[in-house]
DNA sequence: AAGTGGTCTAGACCACAGT
DNA sequence: CTGTGGTCTAGACCACTTC
Protein backbone atom coordinates (compact mmCIF):
# COMPACT_ATOMS: atom_id res chain seq x y z
CA UNK A 1 0.00 0.00 0.00
CA UNK A 2 1.79 2.99 -1.00
CA UNK A 3 0.88 5.32 2.26
CA UNK A 4 1.57 8.87 0.30
CA UNK A 5 -0.71 8.58 -2.61
CA UNK A 6 -4.09 9.34 -1.05
CA UNK A 7 -6.74 11.39 -3.30
CA UNK A 8 -10.01 10.99 -1.42
CA UNK A 9 -12.54 13.22 -0.39
CA UNK A 10 -11.90 12.68 3.08
CA UNK A 11 -8.64 14.93 4.16
CA UNK A 12 -6.61 14.90 6.90
CA UNK A 13 -3.65 16.43 8.40
CA UNK A 14 -0.55 13.66 7.81
CA UNK A 15 1.21 14.50 10.12
CA UNK A 16 2.10 14.56 13.66
CA UNK A 17 1.44 18.05 16.24
CA UNK A 18 3.71 17.79 18.56
CA UNK A 19 2.11 21.04 20.43
CA UNK A 20 -1.02 19.35 20.43
CA UNK A 21 -2.20 18.64 23.79
CA UNK A 22 -3.41 15.37 21.81
CA UNK A 23 -0.75 12.54 22.18
CA UNK A 24 1.21 11.62 19.21
CA UNK A 25 0.70 7.85 19.70
CA UNK A 26 -3.41 8.81 19.51
CA UNK A 27 -2.59 11.28 16.61
CA UNK A 28 -0.65 8.34 14.34
CA UNK A 29 -3.39 6.12 15.79
CA UNK A 30 -5.89 7.91 13.66
CA UNK A 31 -4.13 8.95 10.89
CA UNK A 32 -3.66 5.15 10.30
CA UNK A 33 -6.80 4.25 11.04
CA UNK A 34 -7.75 6.65 8.37
CA UNK A 35 -5.40 5.37 5.84
CA UNK A 36 -6.25 1.98 6.06
CA UNK A 37 -10.60 3.00 5.54
CA UNK A 38 -9.68 4.80 2.71
CA UNK A 39 -7.92 2.67 0.89
CA UNK A 40 -10.83 1.03 1.15
CA UNK A 41 -10.26 -1.98 3.21
CA UNK A 42 -7.14 -3.71 1.29
CA UNK A 43 -6.74 -6.60 3.40
CA UNK A 44 -3.58 -8.51 3.45
CA UNK A 45 -1.32 -5.47 2.80
CA UNK A 46 1.27 -4.71 5.38
CA UNK A 47 2.00 -1.28 6.92
CA UNK A 48 4.76 0.96 6.71
CA UNK A 49 7.66 -1.13 9.01
CA UNK A 50 7.45 0.68 12.81
CA UNK A 51 11.39 2.18 11.67
CA UNK A 52 9.91 4.12 8.31
CA UNK A 53 6.79 5.42 10.46
CA UNK A 54 8.98 6.46 13.16
CA UNK A 55 11.10 8.56 10.36
CA UNK A 56 8.77 9.41 8.76
CA UNK A 57 6.32 11.27 11.51
CA UNK A 58 9.61 11.89 13.54
CA UNK A 59 8.30 10.22 16.86
CA UNK A 60 9.85 7.31 18.40
CA UNK A 61 9.95 3.75 17.50
CA UNK A 62 8.11 3.07 21.16
CA UNK A 63 5.92 5.69 20.18
CA UNK A 64 4.91 4.20 16.72
CA UNK A 65 4.56 1.25 18.79
CA UNK A 66 1.97 2.55 21.00
CA UNK A 67 -0.20 3.72 17.93
CA UNK A 68 -0.20 0.03 16.53
CA UNK A 69 -1.10 -1.16 19.54
CA UNK A 70 -4.25 0.69 19.64
CA UNK A 71 -5.44 -0.64 15.75
CA UNK A 72 -4.37 -3.97 17.13
CA UNK A 73 -6.67 -3.54 20.03
CA UNK A 74 -9.34 -2.91 17.51
CA UNK A 75 -8.34 -5.68 14.98
CA UNK A 76 -7.98 -3.65 12.69
CA UNK A 77 -4.03 -5.06 12.14
CA UNK A 78 -1.90 -8.12 13.10
CA UNK A 79 1.38 -7.79 13.76
CA UNK A 80 3.79 -10.64 12.65
CA UNK A 81 7.07 -11.29 14.01
CA UNK A 82 9.96 -11.14 11.47
CA UNK A 83 7.23 -10.13 8.77
CA UNK A 84 5.30 -7.13 9.27
CA UNK A 85 2.66 -5.73 10.13
CA UNK A 86 -0.89 -6.48 8.41
CA UNK A 87 -4.25 -5.27 7.69
CA UNK A 88 -6.94 -7.31 9.03
CA UNK A 89 -10.12 -8.20 6.80
CA UNK A 90 -12.98 -6.36 7.51
CA UNK A 91 -15.40 -7.20 10.14
CA UNK A 92 -18.54 -5.59 10.18
CA UNK A 93 -20.86 -8.47 11.08
CA UNK A 94 -18.85 -9.40 13.73
CA UNK A 95 -21.05 -7.92 16.76
CA UNK A 96 -19.55 -7.94 20.69
CA UNK A 97 -22.71 -8.48 22.94
CA UNK A 98 -22.23 -7.76 26.75
CA UNK A 99 -24.39 -10.20 28.95
CA UNK A 100 -23.98 -7.58 32.05
CA UNK A 101 -25.61 -5.91 34.36
CA UNK A 102 -28.50 -7.91 34.25
CA UNK A 103 -28.54 -7.53 37.64
CA UNK A 104 -27.19 -3.88 38.13
CA UNK A 105 -29.61 -2.86 35.71
CA UNK A 106 -32.59 -3.94 37.84
CA UNK A 107 -31.15 -2.58 41.07
CA UNK A 108 -30.21 0.57 39.60
CA UNK A 109 -33.98 0.67 38.88
CA UNK A 110 -34.15 -0.14 42.64
CA UNK A 111 -35.74 -3.47 41.99
CA UNK A 112 -34.69 -6.16 45.19
CA UNK A 113 -33.25 -8.49 43.35
CA UNK A 114 -33.35 -12.17 45.17
CA UNK A 115 -31.57 -16.17 43.60
CA UNK A 116 -34.07 -18.40 45.31
CA UNK A 117 -32.89 -21.72 45.28
CA UNK A 118 -35.97 -24.05 45.08
CA UNK A 119 -34.23 -27.49 45.04
CA UNK A 120 -31.15 -28.96 45.79
CA UNK A 121 -30.28 -32.81 45.44
CA UNK A 122 -27.12 -34.80 45.62
CA UNK A 123 -27.46 -37.11 42.65
CA UNK A 124 -25.42 -40.31 41.83
CA UNK A 125 -23.91 -40.65 38.31
CA UNK A 126 -25.61 -44.13 36.35
CA UNK A 127 -22.57 -43.59 33.96
CA UNK A 128 -24.83 -43.30 30.52
CA UNK A 129 -27.39 -40.02 30.75
CA UNK A 130 -26.69 -36.80 28.76
CA UNK A 131 -25.28 -34.44 32.24
CA UNK A 132 -22.71 -37.76 33.00
CA UNK A 133 -20.74 -37.69 29.73
CA UNK A 134 -21.00 -34.17 29.49
CA UNK A 135 -19.33 -33.88 32.89
CA UNK A 136 -17.55 -37.20 32.29
CA UNK A 137 -18.77 -38.84 35.60
CA UNK A 138 -18.45 -42.39 36.05
CA UNK A 139 -21.05 -44.71 37.23
CA UNK A 140 -21.80 -43.88 41.18
CA UNK A 141 -20.18 -40.58 41.37
CA UNK A 142 -21.60 -37.77 42.88
CA UNK A 143 -23.18 -35.14 41.42
CA UNK A 144 -25.38 -31.83 42.77
CA UNK A 145 -28.13 -30.86 40.95
CA UNK A 146 -29.85 -27.42 41.86
CA UNK A 147 -32.53 -25.28 40.26
CA UNK A 148 -33.34 -21.89 41.51
CA UNK A 149 -35.22 -18.86 40.14
CA UNK A 150 -33.86 -15.57 39.90
CA UNK A 151 -36.98 -12.46 41.18
CA UNK A 152 -36.43 -8.68 40.89
CA UNK A 153 -39.21 -7.55 43.68
CA UNK A 154 -41.18 -11.15 43.13
CA UNK A 155 -41.21 -11.06 39.78
CA UNK A 156 -39.72 -13.87 38.78
CA UNK A 157 -37.22 -13.31 35.71
CA UNK A 158 -34.97 -16.21 35.15
CA UNK A 159 -35.15 -19.66 35.93
CA UNK A 160 -31.82 -21.98 36.03
CA UNK A 161 -30.65 -25.66 36.48
CA UNK A 162 -27.40 -26.72 36.88
CA UNK A 163 -25.27 -29.87 37.19
CA UNK A 164 -22.28 -29.56 39.44
CA UNK A 165 -19.74 -31.76 40.38
CA UNK A 166 -20.22 -32.48 44.12
CA UNK A 167 -17.22 -33.81 46.52
CA UNK A 168 -17.67 -31.95 49.39
CA UNK A 169 -19.58 -33.65 52.44
CA UNK A 170 -21.21 -30.20 53.94
CA UNK A 171 -24.81 -29.06 53.20
CA UNK A 172 -25.61 -27.42 49.96
CA UNK A 173 -24.80 -23.42 50.85
CA UNK A 174 -27.62 -21.01 50.77
CA UNK A 175 -27.31 -18.90 47.25
CA UNK A 176 -27.52 -15.56 47.67
CA UNK A 177 -26.30 -14.75 44.47
CA UNK A 178 -26.23 -15.95 40.51
CA UNK A 179 -23.06 -15.80 40.23
CA UNK A 180 -22.06 -19.05 39.06
CA UNK A 181 -18.37 -18.46 39.99
CA UNK A 182 -19.18 -18.29 43.58
CA UNK A 183 -21.38 -21.21 43.64
CA UNK A 184 -19.07 -23.61 41.74
CA UNK A 185 -16.05 -22.40 44.40
CA UNK A 186 -18.34 -22.63 47.60
CA UNK A 187 -19.88 -26.27 46.44
CA UNK A 188 -17.04 -28.12 45.21
CA UNK A 189 -13.31 -28.81 45.14
CA UNK A 190 -13.19 -26.42 41.93
CA UNK A 191 -12.04 -23.38 40.65
CA UNK A 192 -14.17 -22.47 37.11
CA UNK A 193 -11.48 -20.82 35.09
CA UNK A 194 -13.20 -21.17 31.39
CA UNK A 195 -16.70 -21.52 30.30
CA UNK A 196 -18.31 -22.42 26.99
CA UNK A 197 -21.74 -20.87 26.06
CA UNK A 198 -24.42 -20.95 24.09
CA UNK A 199 -27.41 -18.82 23.53
CA UNK A 200 -30.30 -20.01 21.98
CA UNK A 201 -34.02 -18.82 21.62
CA UNK A 202 -36.28 -21.05 22.92
CA UNK A 203 -40.36 -21.75 23.69
CA UNK A 204 -41.39 -21.67 27.69
CA UNK A 205 -42.49 -25.08 28.53
CA UNK A 206 -45.99 -24.94 30.03
CA UNK A 207 -44.12 -25.62 33.77
CA UNK A 208 -41.11 -23.19 32.64
CA UNK A 209 -43.90 -20.67 31.99
CA UNK A 210 -45.56 -21.41 35.39
CA UNK A 211 -42.42 -20.89 37.37
CA UNK A 212 -41.52 -17.83 35.32
CA UNK A 213 -45.26 -16.90 35.76
CA UNK A 214 -45.77 -16.15 32.06
CA UNK A 215 -48.24 -17.77 29.23
CA UNK A 216 -46.96 -20.62 27.37
CA UNK A 217 -45.11 -20.50 24.58
CA UNK A 218 -43.36 -17.14 25.53
CA UNK A 219 -40.01 -16.87 23.90
CA UNK A 220 -37.17 -16.61 26.35
CA UNK A 221 -33.14 -16.57 26.15
CA UNK A 222 -31.93 -19.89 26.92
CA UNK A 223 -28.37 -19.50 27.78
CA UNK A 224 -26.12 -23.00 28.03
CA UNK A 225 -23.14 -23.04 29.90
CA UNK A 226 -20.27 -25.19 30.62
CA UNK A 227 -17.82 -24.67 32.94
CA UNK A 228 -14.45 -26.25 33.37
CA UNK A 229 -11.43 -25.74 35.80
CA UNK A 230 -7.78 -24.84 34.95
CA UNK A 231 -7.23 -28.55 33.58
CA UNK A 232 -10.20 -28.00 30.82
CA UNK A 233 -11.86 -30.67 33.25
CA UNK A 234 -15.64 -30.14 33.06
CA UNK A 235 -17.18 -29.14 35.95
CA UNK A 236 -20.55 -28.72 35.64
CA UNK A 237 -23.00 -27.13 33.27
CA UNK A 238 -26.27 -24.56 33.46
CA UNK A 239 -28.98 -23.48 31.45
CA UNK A 240 -30.53 -20.21 32.62
CA UNK A 241 -33.86 -18.90 31.07
CA UNK A 242 -34.29 -15.08 30.74
CA UNK A 243 -37.78 -14.32 30.23
CA UNK A 244 -38.09 -12.78 26.35
CA UNK A 245 -40.26 -9.95 27.30
CA UNK A 246 -37.21 -8.63 29.99
CA UNK A 247 -34.34 -9.63 28.74
CA UNK A 248 -32.22 -7.88 26.10
CA UNK A 249 -28.83 -7.90 24.83
CA UNK A 250 -27.54 -4.35 23.75
CA UNK A 251 -24.75 -3.19 22.07
CA UNK A 252 -22.86 -0.41 20.90
CA UNK A 253 -19.95 0.53 19.24
CA UNK A 254 -17.73 1.82 16.30
CA UNK A 255 -18.19 -0.05 13.21
CA UNK A 256 -14.66 -1.06 12.05
CA UNK A 257 -15.54 -1.01 8.39
CA UNK B 1 -4.20 -4.41 50.42
CA UNK B 2 -1.26 -5.53 51.85
CA UNK B 3 0.77 -7.67 48.41
CA UNK B 4 3.44 -8.99 50.96
CA UNK B 5 1.00 -11.55 52.95
CA UNK B 6 -0.49 -13.70 50.93
CA UNK B 7 -1.75 -17.14 52.71
CA UNK B 8 -3.71 -19.20 50.51
CA UNK B 9 -3.09 -22.76 49.56
CA UNK B 10 -2.21 -21.61 45.97
CA UNK B 11 1.05 -21.01 45.36
CA UNK B 12 3.41 -18.92 43.23
CA UNK B 13 6.55 -17.46 42.56
CA UNK B 14 6.03 -13.53 43.65
CA UNK B 15 8.87 -12.09 41.56
CA UNK B 16 10.13 -12.05 38.05
CA UNK B 17 12.22 -14.78 36.53
CA UNK B 18 14.48 -12.67 34.47
CA UNK B 19 15.93 -15.97 33.06
CA UNK B 20 13.04 -17.37 31.43
CA UNK B 21 11.46 -17.18 27.84
CA UNK B 22 8.48 -15.25 29.04
CA UNK B 23 8.29 -11.60 29.60
CA UNK B 24 8.73 -9.96 32.13
CA UNK B 25 5.60 -7.96 32.19
CA UNK B 26 3.42 -11.35 31.43
CA UNK B 27 4.72 -12.62 34.51
CA UNK B 28 4.30 -9.60 36.11
CA UNK B 29 0.81 -9.27 35.45
CA UNK B 30 -0.67 -13.04 36.05
CA UNK B 31 1.31 -12.33 39.60
CA UNK B 32 -0.75 -9.33 40.06
CA UNK B 33 -3.84 -11.13 38.77
CA UNK B 34 -2.99 -13.72 41.10
CA UNK B 35 -2.76 -11.66 43.55
CA UNK B 36 -6.38 -9.81 42.75
CA UNK B 37 -7.76 -13.00 42.93
CA UNK B 38 -6.48 -14.42 45.76
CA UNK B 39 -7.45 -11.24 47.81
CA UNK B 40 -10.96 -12.83 47.12
CA UNK B 41 -11.82 -9.74 44.96
CA UNK B 42 -11.44 -6.58 47.03
CA UNK B 43 -12.38 -4.08 44.92
CA UNK B 44 -12.07 -0.41 45.47
CA UNK B 45 -8.38 -1.64 46.85
CA UNK B 46 -4.85 0.19 45.06
CA UNK B 47 -2.38 -1.66 43.34
CA UNK B 48 0.88 -0.38 44.75
CA UNK B 49 2.07 2.35 42.59
CA UNK B 50 4.31 1.94 39.50
CA UNK B 51 7.34 2.90 41.11
CA UNK B 52 6.87 0.96 44.00
CA UNK B 53 6.15 -2.23 41.34
CA UNK B 54 9.24 -1.36 39.39
CA UNK B 55 11.22 -1.43 42.54
CA UNK B 56 9.93 -4.63 43.87
CA UNK B 57 10.34 -6.74 41.12
CA UNK B 58 13.44 -4.91 39.97
CA UNK B 59 12.00 -4.01 36.45
CA UNK B 60 11.55 -0.93 34.91
CA UNK B 61 8.43 1.48 35.32
CA UNK B 62 7.96 0.76 31.32
CA UNK B 63 7.85 -2.72 31.63
CA UNK B 64 5.40 -2.69 35.10
CA UNK B 65 3.37 -0.11 32.82
CA UNK B 66 2.83 -2.73 30.08
CA UNK B 67 2.18 -5.67 33.05
CA UNK B 68 -0.96 -3.12 34.16
CA UNK B 69 -2.01 -2.39 30.39
CA UNK B 70 -2.68 -6.58 30.67
CA UNK B 71 -4.82 -6.02 33.09
CA UNK B 72 -6.29 -2.82 32.08
CA UNK B 73 -7.41 -4.97 28.89
CA UNK B 74 -8.88 -7.77 30.89
CA UNK B 75 -10.75 -5.13 33.06
CA UNK B 76 -9.25 -6.14 36.65
CA UNK B 77 -7.85 -2.94 37.45
CA UNK B 78 -8.66 0.93 36.15
CA UNK B 79 -5.87 3.47 36.19
CA UNK B 80 -6.52 6.65 37.28
CA UNK B 81 -4.25 10.10 36.86
CA UNK B 82 -2.77 10.92 39.79
CA UNK B 83 -4.70 8.82 42.33
CA UNK B 84 -3.60 5.13 41.44
CA UNK B 85 -4.63 2.46 40.01
CA UNK B 86 -7.73 0.63 41.49
CA UNK B 87 -9.10 -2.91 41.21
CA UNK B 88 -12.19 -3.30 39.70
CA UNK B 89 -15.19 -5.00 41.38
CA UNK B 90 -15.68 -8.39 39.82
CA UNK B 91 -17.85 -9.15 36.78
CA UNK B 92 -18.05 -13.03 35.97
CA UNK B 93 -21.53 -12.56 35.11
CA UNK B 94 -20.41 -10.03 31.69
CA UNK B 95 -20.44 -12.57 29.01
CA UNK B 96 -19.19 -11.51 25.62
CA UNK B 97 -21.11 -12.70 22.48
CA UNK B 98 -19.79 -12.11 19.22
CA UNK B 99 -22.43 -12.30 16.25
CA UNK B 100 -20.11 -13.32 13.86
CA UNK B 101 -19.44 -15.70 11.45
CA UNK B 102 -22.85 -16.14 10.35
CA UNK B 103 -22.23 -16.26 6.82
CA UNK B 104 -18.63 -17.38 7.53
CA UNK B 105 -19.91 -20.17 9.13
CA UNK B 106 -22.23 -21.33 6.52
CA UNK B 107 -20.29 -20.65 3.66
CA UNK B 108 -17.57 -22.94 5.59
CA UNK B 109 -20.32 -25.90 5.42
CA UNK B 110 -20.51 -25.57 1.68
CA UNK B 111 -23.73 -23.90 1.80
CA UNK B 112 -24.65 -21.37 -0.88
CA UNK B 113 -25.71 -17.64 0.56
CA UNK B 114 -27.65 -15.38 -0.75
CA UNK B 115 -28.94 -12.85 -0.37
CA UNK B 116 -32.21 -11.54 -2.07
CA UNK B 117 -33.48 -7.95 -2.41
CA UNK B 118 -37.79 -8.84 -2.06
CA UNK B 119 -38.65 -5.27 -1.97
CA UNK B 120 -37.15 -2.02 -2.50
CA UNK B 121 -39.05 0.88 -2.46
CA UNK B 122 -38.55 5.20 -1.61
CA UNK B 123 -40.97 6.36 0.42
CA UNK B 124 -41.57 9.82 1.92
CA UNK B 125 -41.42 11.23 5.42
CA UNK B 126 -45.23 11.95 6.68
CA UNK B 127 -43.00 13.33 9.66
CA UNK B 128 -44.99 12.19 12.37
CA UNK B 129 -44.11 8.01 12.44
CA UNK B 130 -41.94 5.65 14.54
CA UNK B 131 -39.39 5.71 11.33
CA UNK B 132 -39.52 9.16 10.71
CA UNK B 133 -38.93 10.20 13.98
CA UNK B 134 -35.95 7.57 14.84
CA UNK B 135 -34.14 8.52 11.72
CA UNK B 136 -34.95 12.93 12.29
CA UNK B 137 -36.58 13.07 8.73
CA UNK B 138 -38.73 15.61 8.27
CA UNK B 139 -42.36 15.69 6.46
CA UNK B 140 -41.73 15.04 3.02
CA UNK B 141 -37.99 13.67 3.30
CA UNK B 142 -37.29 10.21 1.15
CA UNK B 143 -36.12 7.31 2.73
CA UNK B 144 -35.65 4.09 1.29
CA UNK B 145 -37.31 1.00 2.71
CA UNK B 146 -36.05 -2.34 1.75
CA UNK B 147 -36.79 -6.75 2.47
CA UNK B 148 -34.60 -8.75 2.00
CA UNK B 149 -34.18 -12.41 2.89
CA UNK B 150 -30.91 -14.37 3.67
CA UNK B 151 -30.83 -18.01 1.93
CA UNK B 152 -28.03 -20.45 2.27
CA UNK B 153 -29.07 -23.49 -0.80
CA UNK B 154 -32.73 -21.84 -0.87
CA UNK B 155 -33.61 -22.66 2.71
CA UNK B 156 -34.26 -19.21 4.38
CA UNK B 157 -32.72 -17.22 6.97
CA UNK B 158 -32.90 -14.40 8.02
CA UNK B 159 -35.22 -12.14 7.33
CA UNK B 160 -34.45 -8.08 7.44
CA UNK B 161 -36.22 -4.81 7.00
CA UNK B 162 -34.80 -1.47 6.67
CA UNK B 163 -35.35 1.80 6.80
CA UNK B 164 -32.36 4.22 5.09
CA UNK B 165 -31.62 7.70 4.09
CA UNK B 166 -32.12 7.98 0.57
CA UNK B 167 -30.36 10.73 -0.98
CA UNK B 168 -29.39 9.27 -3.78
CA UNK B 169 -30.66 9.87 -7.35
CA UNK B 170 -29.40 6.69 -8.95
CA UNK B 171 -31.77 3.03 -8.48
CA UNK B 172 -31.27 0.68 -5.38
CA UNK B 173 -28.13 -0.89 -6.14
CA UNK B 174 -28.82 -4.99 -6.37
CA UNK B 175 -27.75 -6.61 -2.93
CA UNK B 176 -25.76 -9.29 -2.98
CA UNK B 177 -23.79 -9.06 0.66
CA UNK B 178 -26.23 -8.30 3.71
CA UNK B 179 -23.25 -6.41 4.85
CA UNK B 180 -25.57 -3.56 6.24
CA UNK B 181 -22.09 -1.31 5.77
CA UNK B 182 -21.53 -1.71 1.85
CA UNK B 183 -25.42 -1.07 1.56
CA UNK B 184 -25.75 2.26 3.24
CA UNK B 185 -22.42 3.35 1.68
CA UNK B 186 -23.48 2.74 -1.99
CA UNK B 187 -27.02 3.64 -1.35
CA UNK B 188 -26.92 6.97 0.45
CA UNK B 189 -24.09 9.33 0.98
CA UNK B 190 -23.55 8.74 4.47
CA UNK B 191 -20.57 6.69 6.26
CA UNK B 192 -22.04 4.76 8.79
CA UNK B 193 -19.70 4.96 11.55
CA UNK B 194 -21.21 3.46 14.89
CA UNK B 195 -24.26 1.92 15.99
CA UNK B 196 -26.60 1.11 18.75
CA UNK B 197 -27.99 -2.76 18.38
CA UNK B 198 -30.27 -4.24 20.81
CA UNK B 199 -30.83 -8.29 20.57
CA UNK B 200 -34.34 -9.42 21.58
CA UNK B 201 -36.09 -12.63 21.32
CA UNK B 202 -39.79 -12.82 19.09
CA UNK B 203 -41.82 -15.09 18.30
CA UNK B 204 -42.54 -14.90 14.29
CA UNK B 205 -46.07 -13.70 12.94
CA UNK B 206 -47.50 -15.87 10.39
CA UNK B 207 -46.72 -13.86 7.90
CA UNK B 208 -42.51 -13.94 8.76
CA UNK B 209 -43.04 -17.27 9.20
CA UNK B 210 -44.38 -17.82 5.86
CA UNK B 211 -41.11 -16.16 4.25
CA UNK B 212 -38.60 -18.01 6.43
CA UNK B 213 -40.52 -21.60 5.79
CA UNK B 214 -41.37 -22.31 9.26
CA UNK B 215 -44.28 -22.98 11.30
CA UNK B 216 -46.08 -19.67 13.08
CA UNK B 217 -44.83 -18.99 16.34
CA UNK B 218 -41.39 -20.20 16.07
CA UNK B 219 -39.04 -18.14 18.07
CA UNK B 220 -36.31 -16.23 16.62
CA UNK B 221 -33.70 -14.03 17.05
CA UNK B 222 -34.83 -10.07 17.04
CA UNK B 223 -31.69 -8.13 16.26
CA UNK B 224 -32.55 -4.00 15.81
CA UNK B 225 -30.16 -2.22 14.57
CA UNK B 226 -29.39 2.24 14.46
CA UNK B 227 -26.80 2.91 12.45
CA UNK B 228 -25.51 6.74 12.41
CA UNK B 229 -22.68 8.35 10.60
CA UNK B 230 -19.68 10.20 12.09
CA UNK B 231 -21.88 13.42 13.58
CA UNK B 232 -23.66 10.76 15.36
CA UNK B 233 -26.45 11.12 13.65
CA UNK B 234 -29.01 8.81 12.32
CA UNK B 235 -28.35 7.13 8.92
CA UNK B 236 -30.90 4.21 9.00
CA UNK B 237 -32.29 1.18 11.22
CA UNK B 238 -32.17 -2.48 10.38
CA UNK B 239 -34.34 -5.23 11.67
CA UNK B 240 -33.46 -9.03 11.43
CA UNK B 241 -35.55 -12.01 12.50
CA UNK B 242 -32.69 -14.95 12.48
CA UNK B 243 -34.72 -18.19 12.77
CA UNK B 244 -34.40 -19.44 16.23
CA UNK B 245 -33.82 -22.92 15.01
CA UNK B 246 -30.85 -22.22 12.99
CA UNK B 247 -28.89 -19.58 14.89
CA UNK B 248 -27.51 -19.57 18.29
CA UNK B 249 -24.98 -17.20 19.72
CA UNK B 250 -21.20 -19.10 21.05
CA UNK B 251 -19.31 -17.58 23.21
CA UNK B 252 -16.09 -19.32 25.02
CA UNK B 253 -12.87 -17.45 27.23
CA UNK B 254 -11.43 -17.48 30.68
CA UNK B 255 -13.69 -16.23 33.71
CA UNK B 256 -11.99 -13.47 34.84
CA UNK B 257 -13.32 -14.31 39.18
C1' DA C 1 4.73 20.59 47.35
C1' DA C 2 4.67 15.75 46.76
C1' DG C 3 2.93 11.79 44.60
C1' DT C 4 0.56 9.58 40.91
C1' DG C 5 -0.25 7.87 36.28
C1' DG C 6 0.48 9.46 31.03
C1' DT C 7 3.62 10.28 27.46
C1' DC C 8 7.92 10.12 25.03
C1' DT C 9 12.71 9.18 23.87
C1' DA C 10 17.10 6.93 22.12
C1' DG C 11 19.07 3.19 22.33
C1' DA C 12 19.76 -1.81 23.20
C1' DC C 13 19.23 -6.80 22.53
C1' DC C 14 16.33 -10.60 21.13
C1' DA C 15 13.62 -14.07 18.16
C1' DC C 16 11.79 -14.95 14.00
C1' DA C 17 11.16 -14.72 8.71
C1' DG C 18 12.94 -14.40 4.32
C1' DT C 19 16.92 -14.23 1.53
C1' DC D 1 22.66 -12.04 6.66
C1' DT D 2 19.18 -8.54 6.82
C1' DG D 3 14.87 -6.86 8.19
C1' DT D 4 11.04 -7.32 10.99
C1' DG D 5 8.40 -7.00 15.25
C1' DG D 6 8.96 -8.01 20.66
C1' DT D 7 10.98 -6.66 24.83
C1' DC D 8 13.34 -3.74 28.04
C1' DT D 9 15.75 0.19 30.07
C1' DA D 10 16.79 4.73 32.46
C1' DG D 11 15.52 8.79 32.39
C1' DA D 12 12.70 12.85 31.25
C1' DC D 13 8.71 15.95 31.36
C1' DC D 14 3.81 16.52 31.87
C1' DA D 15 -1.06 16.77 33.99
C1' DC D 16 -3.70 15.67 37.52
C1' DT D 17 -4.85 14.67 42.55
C1' DT D 18 -4.11 15.22 47.19
C1' DC D 19 -2.28 17.37 51.07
Amino acid sequence: MDMDNIQYTLTFQDRIDKTSIIPAYYQLAKILEYKIRLADFKQGDKLPTEIELAEKYQISRMTVRRAIAELVNKKLVTPQKGRGTFINKPNIDNIVFELEGFLEDLEKRGLQTIFKLIEAKAMRSDGEDRISKKLLLNKGERYLYTRSILYADDEPLMYDVKYLHYYKQKPILEVSSPSLYHFIRDNTDKMPTKSDRVLKVALLTSKEALLLNVPPDTPAFLLEQLFFDENDLPIGLSKSLYRGDRYKLTSTGKLLF
